[in-house]
RNA sequence: GGGGGAUUAGCUCAGUUGGCUAGAGCACCUGCUUUGCAAGCAGGGGGUCGUCGGUUCGACUCCGACAUCCUCCA
């Protein structure tokens, strides 16, 4: 039986033999592309080359490419793991012709691309002509699409007829939106059911039909039509070959097994989930062998997602990452009955595995084991937090009789604690609950809604001004430049209009390698447009502007903000003299995870597993400062990348095949690094460089923020200015922290002194009082407008009267009022027994809102044996006495 | 980008219509007790209640902005 291994590996070699270039496979996690977070298919990293942006070095391609899919029509998170055959991170397999007209011979079409997946498949891998079948285009009438006949006749060649079978344009056309590139598919279908169940229900009626064990393998797109907005297809004058087949899926056929897991693809990770929690895996639909299915798929995904550069996080492709690995916590924890985390101890394993095919998790298995772990750990506090609020909503509810959880509890503690909705119903089942699950979902519906219509954005159609431009960046070299719109389109978000314009050159930098997008303006017939940012769209600079010139087809002069730019270029340089600096300092395990530059400041965020010293940024500091004053020219140079790696090119995450690369060299001994980025002349132009901050941001990922140049200079000034005045507030001290330490400390003691006589104070007053005690209606009573320093005072005053009043002999009961002016103020606090509240109704907040609160203008309230009111009028504090003694009288 | 929640002692958290003399447990310090496993008793220190504004006689509490963290949705 062949390993996957086997199988991977003679794939690439069958194609090497046909002629094809193998690449690497693309970054899991896609950049520069709105339209798209992760790579979901093999051709998403040739995309450019099917629009025509770009074209390829190579006319002949094949890789395996990691992929992840976590939602769309046929994958949704919440099946995967329940069924065998799905999966949220997959390989694909793929091999590609880019067609050329000018070179036709290069490339191939439909012949050779289904002689080559036949011969594969059954020369090599052996699979049964007999377990075969082929789905070819039937055409379509109302979309004016074409019967695929090409594709019919040259499977004929192969294959019985009774295996080839018409598809429809749903399964069998394949289109990338609703414009551009497409064109008809030719489908392999294998089925691996048993001979017997082959004999009772033919194999030819269950393809396509969802069935576990009849199942599509490869699929060959031709790319020969162009679909324009009114729909009607254009031959395309470079035809395209674009396949794809699932590594889990082929593996699965050719090692016989009846599901994905069984392959040597997921048996070693499940044995060893099985080791470290004591439970066996029997390959069935019970919830505890989904689980394991869970664990093994989604470990993959974290993974190799991790180690291509993405977090996990609160927004966006790490929020999906979060997500996943979420999951499969939930599925350990409540089916694995296991409390601890678990997947970090089965990343070294998995990095062991896949250490030929995708090296980069080997390389990071430190790294990703930590970060994986961290988040786990951070989850399963989150469980904790949600389980003791559960706790006390049931407890809140047990008397009702319904034992109904409500929905919107249920979403409270998903939406705001993070609380799964099935661990929520699965808990509540334990305690006898149910859970409101339509309220619940009416309740989450409300949450999309409300999201979707905050984003909701309305982009119409570019409007083309000039077909096939000459769209280029003309903003290394200078910062104006004549130019004109070549396509524009408008957008509606939130209620305002704006404008993306693409222009035929451009000296505007997009948004790209952390670098900001530049801003400026664009002069047209004396018109002033400013753009407010630039971004990427795959390969086109787009331009975004809050209004359109008044004639679109004008000639434009296109302006870059060049203080802005220049000051972003320092920061972009310093940051790659900082890289460089901390690999000196810290090591070389150091890479980077992030980084952004713009004019103000720039952040860096990098791998490194403990606290960097003040020692180790001093160091990293001076070592950037000396480049600096080494006035070191920054060289640009365009190269082969296996050249640039040569040279010792940091390669970063976020690279896609393509032969050619911009390296930015500063000193080849000290700095080179693949980057799209501007950047200054000579390092002498940053003057300065200081680190402003450094810090974590996650598990293993350390944060500098910097600055260089004239911000280094304005921060450096700032805290020169602040450090200036508190040596003057502190009178120019010799040694300006002892003495401001000293300071405080001698504050705090001051303060303790002062309230210690202030306490004095109020003791005496206290005895005073205690001797004008007289007797109103045969209680203690005392009355007095004193004067004392804050309300705070009046009121600890008034209390510490109680113990005093009851010592006194043979007058159990008392009541003390006082009255003072606090700065202008009229404060009065009203100490009553306990109980006189009891037998006499004389509540202490009832008396100071009815009888106090008028005559000083103001309110008050408390307790019932202590209340305290405050008012603007002081001149009636004799009165307020005299009212309250004519109550107690009264009573 | 849009919601929800949180921020109180070194740590984990209470604090109910605005007025309890800002609290508990753990940790810390002192003393007592005790030769034993997460010891007991008594006493004590420690707080700009995230920041800044506002409303009010009075704000930990109400309102607004900001910051940080958690969480869901897009």
């Amino acid at each position: 039986m062949m390993t996957s291994a086997e199988i991977r590996k003679k794939f690439l070699d069958f194609f090497v033999s046909k002629g094809h270039t193998i690449v690497p496979s693309a970054p899991i996690v896609v950049k520069n592309d709105p339209t798209l977070k992760f790579t979901n298919a093999g051709m998403n990293q040739f995309k450019d080359y099917f629009l025509g942006n770009k074209k390829s070095p190579h006319a002949r391609v094949a890789d395996t490419q990691k992929c992840l899919r976590v939602s769309g029509k046929h994958n949704d998170l919440e099946e995967v793991g329940v069924d065998t055959y799905h999966h949220t991170m997959f390989e694909m397999l793929g091999n590609w012709s880019f067609g050329d007209p000018a070179n036709p011979a290069a490339g191939y079409f439909k012949k050779e691309a289904i002689a080559w997946s036949w011969e594969l498949l059954t020369a090599v891998y052996d699979i049964p002509e007999d377990r075969m079948y082929v789905t070819v285009f039937e055409g379509d009438e109302a979309n004016k699409l074409p019967r695929d006949t090409e594709a019919y006749e040259e499977w004929k060649k192969w294959i019985a007829p009774k295996r080839i079978l018409l598809g429809s344009k749903k399964d069998n056309f394949w289109e990338m939106g609703d414009t551009g590139p497409c064109g008809p598919c030719t489908e392999i279908h294998v089925d691996c059911r048993s001979d017997a169940e082959r004999d009772a229900v033919a194999g030819a009626t269950l393809v396509n039909n969802d069935h576990p064990q009849v199942i599509e393998i490869w699929n060959n797109v031709f790319i020969q039509f162009n679909r324009l907005k009114d729909g009607s297809l254009q031959p395309l004058p470079a035809k395209h070959v674009d396949t794809g087949m699932g590594l889990e899926r082929l593996v699965r056929v050719m090692q016989g097994k009846h599901s994905n897991y069984d392959t040597d693809l997921f048996t070693g990770t499940i044995a060893r989930v099985e080791a470290i929690v004591g439970k066996k895996y029997s390959a069935g639909d019970g919830i505890q062998d989904v689980a394991f299915r869970v664990l093994a798929d989604h470990l993959r995904a974290i993974s190799f997602t991790i180690a291509d550069g993405q977090l996990p996080s609160n927004t966006e492709a790490g929020y999906v990452i979060r997500r996943i690995l979420r999951r499969a916590v939930r599925y350990y924890y409540s089916y694995l009955d296991y409390k601890k985390p678990l997947l970090f101890q089965l990343v070294p394993l998995l990095a062991a595995q896949f250490k030929t095919v995708f090296p980069e998790l080997d390389q990071q298995a430190d790294f990703v084991a930590k970060v994986v772990r961290e988040e786990e750990e951070a989850f399963l506090r989150t469980l904790e937090k949600g389980l003791r609020r559960m706790d006390d909503l049931m407890s809140a509810l047990r008397g009702s009789a319904a034992k109904l959880l409500p929905g919107s509890a249920a979403f409270e503690l998903y939406d705001t604690y993070g609380f799964p909705i099935d661990l929520t119903g699965l808990i509540a089942r334990e305690n006898g609950f149910t859970v409101d699950q339509p309220g619940f979902e009416a309740e989450m519906q409300k949450q999309k809604d409300r999201s979707r219509a905050a984003t909701a954005i309305d982009t119409e159609d570019w409007m083309v001004l000039v077909d096939n431009p000459l769209v280029e960046f003309v903003g290394y070299e200078m910062l104006e430049t004549n130019t004109q719109i070549v396509k524009y389109r408008k957008i509606k978000a939130k209620g305002k209009e704006s404008w993306q314009l693409v222009l035929e050159a451009t000296p505007f930098y997009a948004e790209s390698g952390g670098q900001v997008g530049d801003t400026g303006i664009l002069h047209s017939n004396g018109e002033m447009i400013s753009v407010l940012d630039t971004r990427k769209e795959h390969d086109l600079i787009v331009h975004f502007t809050d209004k359109l010139p008044s004639d679109p087809e004008a000639p434009l002069i296109a302006t870059v903000d060049r203080s802005k730019r220049k000051a972003t270029e320092v920061h972009h340089s310093a940051t790659h003299l900082l890289h460089a600096a901390l690999r000196k300092v810290l090591g070389t395990h150091v890479a980077q995870k992030g980084s952004l530059v713009n004019a103000g400041e720039l952040r860096f965020d990098f791998s490194h597993f403990a606290k960097t010293t003040e020692e180790e940024l001093s160091a990293v500091e001076a070592l950037v400062n000396e480049k600096i004053r080494e006035n070191i020219p920054v060289v640009i140079r365009q190269m082969p990348k296996d050249e640039a790696l040569k040279l010792g090119a940091m390669a970063l995450f976020g690279e896609k095949y393509g032969d050619v690369v911009r390296v930015v060299i500063i000193d080849p001994d000290y700095s080179v690094e693949l980057c799209g980025g501007t950047h200054v002349g000579a390092t002498g132009e940053l003057g300065y460089f200081k680190i402003r901050h450094e810090g974590a941001v996650a598990a293993g990922v350390r944060r500098i923020e910097a600055v260089s140049g004239p911000a280094a200079e304005a921060f450096l000034s700032e805290q020169f200015i602040q450090l200036r005045a508190v040596r003057e507030a502190l009178k120019n001290p010799p040694e300006l922290s002892r003495a401001a330490e000293t300071l405080v400390a001698e504050n705090a003691e001051l303060k303790k002194k002062l309230e210690k006589a202030e306490a004095k104070q109020l003791a005496q007053l206290r005895q005073q009082l205690l001797t004008q005690v007289q007797t109103v209606g045969g209680v203690a009573f005392i009355g007095e407008v004193v004067e004392v320093g804050s309300v705070d005072a009046l009121k600890k005053l008034c209390f510490d009267l109680k113990s005093g009043l009851a010592m006194l002999p043979n007058t159990p009961l008392f009541l003390a009022v006082l009255a003072a002016n606090i700065e202008g103020k009229a404060a009065v606090a009203l100490l009553v027994d306990e109980q006189l509240v009891a037998t006499r109704q004389l509540e202490a907040p009832a008396i100071i809102k009815q009888h106090v609160a008028p005559l000083i203008k103001g309110g008050g309230g408390g307790q019932k044996t202590l209340a305290t009111a405050g008012g603007q009028d002081t001149s009636h504090l004799a009165e307020v006495i005299a009212a309250v003694r004519n109550l107690l009288a009264a009573k």
